[in-house]
DNA sequence: ACCCGATGGTTGTTTATGCAACTAAAATAA
DNA sequence: TTATTTTAGTTGCATAAACAACCATCGGGT
């Protein structure tokens, strides 16, 4: 039933091409002198996206779990890009609000990831990644049933 | 130039896909009373193909570092199911040499992952999975290079 | 023989993940 | 109202990755 190639698909996705996407990105921040993490990014697009939500918004926008989400807050709470912001209805939340400093992140940062962005899918048709990311969509939601 | 369809893509490869791929397996192992994490995992796998190479054969076969190499082959190591065995001719060497233990953890973490893989795969087309497949190794290169 | 650059590994530090146990506050049931 | 359960977040512990600094050995050139 099951060929080299899915052998070779599974290879690929445990590891192999996230990790290259995430050294690449991470160098790039850092040539640009954006310090941050790839993992503090993919936190801070959410706030770009929609301000002030809890830890718990941003853990199922992220698919991180609890305590990866808390960690996170508390690195980019010390490098004053974020802060929590206790939740005046409900006191177990914590409003996570961007600073301006956090805020400001968003446009040189968006060059850097578009810029990477390009790179990785220079001379791939349209179509063609379209229906690749409809396959890693699908395999994402055959894995979470099961 | 960008398009949503592109910054999605990356989304997913930015450790959404890997991470439920990296969990659902981590589960299946635990489940199946498999003691050993997803990236030992890939290490044992390198070893059940070719056995007694030296860490930094594995480096290149995993796309890991060497600090990393280092501690997994630790942990394998404390879990008796390799051994370094210092290389006669070049004493800069560890020969990483499986023990009967870590053999004969083969065949039942390829089912598992077999499982896995089959899970994520069903119902996809094979034509398409290899289309698929070829967009990653493509993407995965054009990164290398940039 | 000697120096020196290249290669193979290790160690330290920071950041992140997975899991389990925990606290505090809210919601629900009795 | 009180008791129980659920939800939000934190903390501890083990594993892992990135990066830099380091040690030991090998090999080539002089």
């Amino acid at each position: 039933m099951i060929k080299v190639t899915e052998r070779e698909i599974f290879d690929i996705l445990t590891g192999k091409i996230s990790g290259i996407i995430n050294r690449t990105l991470l160098k790039a921040f850092s040539r640009e002198g954006i310090d941050i993490t790839t993992e503090q990014w993919t936190v801070l697009s959410c706030l770009w996206r929609k301000d002030k939500v809890s830890q718990q918004v941003i853990c199922d926008l992220t698919q991180k779990d609890k305590p990866s989400v808390t960690r996170l807050i508390d690195n980019l709470e010390r490098k004053n890009l974020v802060v929590r912001v206790p939740d005046t209805a409900d006191r177990r939340i914590n409003l996570i609000h961007l600073t301006a400093e956090g805020a400001s992140l968003k446009q040189k940062t968006t060059k850097v990831v578009r810029h990477v962005v390009n790179t990785a899918v220079e001379g791939i048709p349209h179509d063609t990644l379209l229906q690749s990311k409809d396959i890693l969509i699908r395999i994402m939601r055959n894995l979470e049933q099961g």
